[in-house]
DNA sequence: CAGATATGTCAACATGACTGTCCAAACCAT
DNA sequence: ATGGTTTGGACAGTCATGTTGACATATCTG
């Protein structure tokens, strides 16, 4: 699982430094514009392979989070996906109706329904992964392990500070 | 136009650094995340925005570039926005439909319709801007100066390198 | 037992993407 | 000047993914 294959070259990616008036409107402007671009094409390489199965990107959200933290229950994932119930409802039944995704009731609290891949779901999350790690590795093997920290810090501080928690909390 | 009025913290805002295995699938997946989460907490606070103007995502993404790059030509437009002709039409007619975008015809190419947003346009775009440079100014400034340069650094990273250059431009 | 909670389901709707097709105007090369 | 290409607009239909609202069921908790 874990991939070294990739190895940091000798000098890192070079990017126009930030300046110390970095938080000048040209500097805000480049990092909303290498946010939006490097969201997208991170996620590009899965599309393919989602399109193919006739899934879409509602249905990869489920099954990564799923993967992430085997047996979570239904809220917390509609709490981590920020949609509603009738919207994942349809997601789930569909993942579900492909065997994709599995429910068990709740030990300690009957009424939840924990979610788990099958083994056919863990098949599809892990191509999935591959196809965005492939991308991350990549960058990060460009821009070096320094700029990765950097990289953690800038998103961490978007985050509000009330969500921080639960973004941590996945780093189990 | 320069935002100064928040200062950076002594103590930059503390995220585990990158290890020197920053290639495991645990560091993988904790970018992949930060970047989701990240990306859609900065979005949000121009939605409350959007939504009492009846307007979407997607006309944002149509102003935000053409104020970027004034007199910009539609086909230029959708190669930054990456959909279709379709797609792009309906939002364009709606934005000049309100009044809030431009047309004039191209002096080098007359076939080509150059996009300019309009008084009202470019006010409801330094609102929309305003308010993903709130985010975007904090997050810079728990990081700090160097955070930013990772943070450049590792989503130019994910760009496809025959896709940079774009990118780039929008630097003028 | 009563009320709150977790989940599921049905229906209607909005947004924003897609494809396919056709058309007009303007550019460009032979 | 003719013909092919490019740029853009328009119309029609479809799909994916989100939304509200209303209601049902099972289960937990005080």
């Amino acid at each position: 699982m874990t991939v070294q294959t990739i190895p940091a070259p000798a000098a890192p990616l070079r990017v126009t430094p930030a300046s110390p008036l970095f938080l000048r409107e040209d500097e805000i402007r480049r990092g909303i514009e290498l946010l939006y671009f490097g969201y997208t094409a991170m996620i590009r390489g899965a599309d393919a392979i989602l399109e193919a199965q006739g899934l879409g990107r509602a249905h990869h959200r489920a099954l990564y989070f799923i993967a992430r933290q085997p047996g979570l229950s239904v809220g917390e994932l509609i709490g981590l996906l920020g949609i509603t119930k009738q919207s994942l409802g349809r997601v789930l039944t569909e993942l579900q109706a492909r065997a994709l995704v599995e429910q068990q009731v709740g030990t300690a609290d009957r009424r939840q329904r924990l979610l788990r891949l099958t083994k056919a779901g863990a098949a599809l999350e892990a191509r999935l992964f591959g196809e965005l790690e492939r991308s991350m590795a990549r960058a990060y093997g460009e821009a070096g392990q320094q700029a990765v920290t950097g990289f953690w810090a800038v998103l961490m501080g978007l985050v509000p500070p009330d969500d921080r928690p639960r973004v941590e909390a996945l780093q189990a």
